[in-house]
DNA sequence: CGAGAAATTGACTCTCGTCAAGATGTGTGG
DNA sequence: CCACACATCTTGACGAGAGTCAATTTCTCG
């Protein structure tokens, strides 16, 4: 439950919401404070340990999340159980589509994640209320779109190489922790599982592909998950 | 040009825009009357031959347009000339990214197209004044990204004799013409090069699937591009 | 320290890409 | 109307890249 200025009248904005990335980036921040004091009260934060589910394809959708910490992977299955990750999601993007009765894909928490959970009817309210909340969904969803078409020609058109260097530059890039200068360190939110089904590959296949990559020195890894690029530029070069 | 009622208070719609695709179903469908009459000034009716370019990858877009009749198809290419198509566009769908100064994509007709065109500047305006309109324009991104994750799966995760059916039932599916009962024919609007790169293939895989699926009876063949599909179901289970 | 999961490595197979003819269809000019 | 040229598509032979199956190694966590 949040915790929110008891006088609803006051225009600052709710304590939790202001430490909040999507409060800046994020969808909230398209909101006035009044309207933020008012959706933080149907607004709950929750933690998801790696591996929850938390949106089941075809299944009906009762909320929408913001991802606050984390990465979420949004998987699709064929009958027989092969798999596809569709997307990854980071904070602050929102998680759940709109205007749609169920779901279609699956959404897991890849690493642990915090999210920030809203009612799908209390959302749905504030999109026809609200033009820049609209907007800012809206844009969303295009820039989720740019990602996927890119994704396709990874998928498409790259060699088992090209297509891992493409997966560790994305992260590289998605994460930007500890970045000192050009080099780049950080921990795959990804099993070799998840990467081979994001890439359209076996996890056989990743493998190699990977120590294939570090025994040329583009990436060092340290513990099956944790990488070190020491150059991205030549880390880009390997992206085909 | 556009035939429009020569009395602009008149709340009829415009001529042209009377026997229109995308006044129904297109995004057209969500203005009012008046609304109609104002943006038809600013539109105009093409035609476009198959090959011809309607949009570039990095080009600055100065148009939209509505499909109103032919399929459109939207390419990335790697920087070696790796070329993969990530989307084709039928009537009456939308043509052109909202809110971005250039293009991802190039955009070309692959059959002969008819547009409506209509300038940049109008349509997002139009969006900021027409929640309606906006909300059809977040609708059709919504649904090509749920298309754009169909074909990552399809990508991904199927086998070459898969990719080729799914494709068959793509478009059987978006083209709908003579059908009698479950009997489809039509024409291809792709050439096997297209469809290659559309499925990441090479045009000689997609060429001995094709002839496999017409040894198996699943599909007869006439003249390259004319294609009948007796039984869809048959072709259905084909796709994985 | 030991058990189990996750990742790596190796040997082998098979699908799909490559290269090279050959076939079929389309359009032009005599 | 036919002959020729050019595009597009099909077919075949071959090889490379990624998948499969099976150990083996490395890490994690009681």
């Amino acid at each position: 439950m949040q915790t929110v200025r008891k006088d609803i009248h006051n225009s600052d904005i709710p304590l939790l919401c202001q430490s909040c990335e999507a409060r800046h980036q994020g969808i909230c921040g398209s909101l006035t404070p009044e309207q933020l004091v008012a959706v933080s009260k149907s607004t709950r934060r929750v933690r998801r340990a790696p591996g929850e589910e938390l949106m089941a394809d075809a299944e009906p959708i009762a909320s929408f999340a913001n991802v606050l910490r984390g990465v979420v992977k949004l998987t699709k299955v064929l009958e027989d159980g092969r798999q596809q990750v569709v997307g990854l999601q980071f904070a602050p993007d929102l998680l759940g589509r709109p205007f749609a009765t169920e779901s279609r894909v699956s959404a897991e928490a890849a690493s642990e994640v915090d999210l920030c959970l809203i009612p799908k009817s209390v959302l749905e309210s504030m999109l026809t209320e609200s033009a820049p909340l609209e907007r800012r969904v809206m844009l969303q969803a295009l820039r989720e779109l740019d990602e996927a078409r890119d994704w396709m020609v990874t998928l498409g058109r790259k060699s088992a190489a090209e297509k891992v260097a493409s997966f560790l530059y994305l992260i590289a890039t998605h994460i930007d922790p500890t970045d000192e200068g050009e080099v780049t360190t950080f921990d795959l939110p990804l099993s070799r599982a998840d990467i081979g089904d994001f890439l359209g590959l076996t996890i056989e296949t990743v493998s190699r592909q990977m120590t294939r990559l570090k025994a040329d020195g583009v990436i060092e890894i340290h513990n099956y998950r944790h990488v070190t690029v020491p150059d991205l530029a030549r880390l880009r070069l390997r992206c085909g």
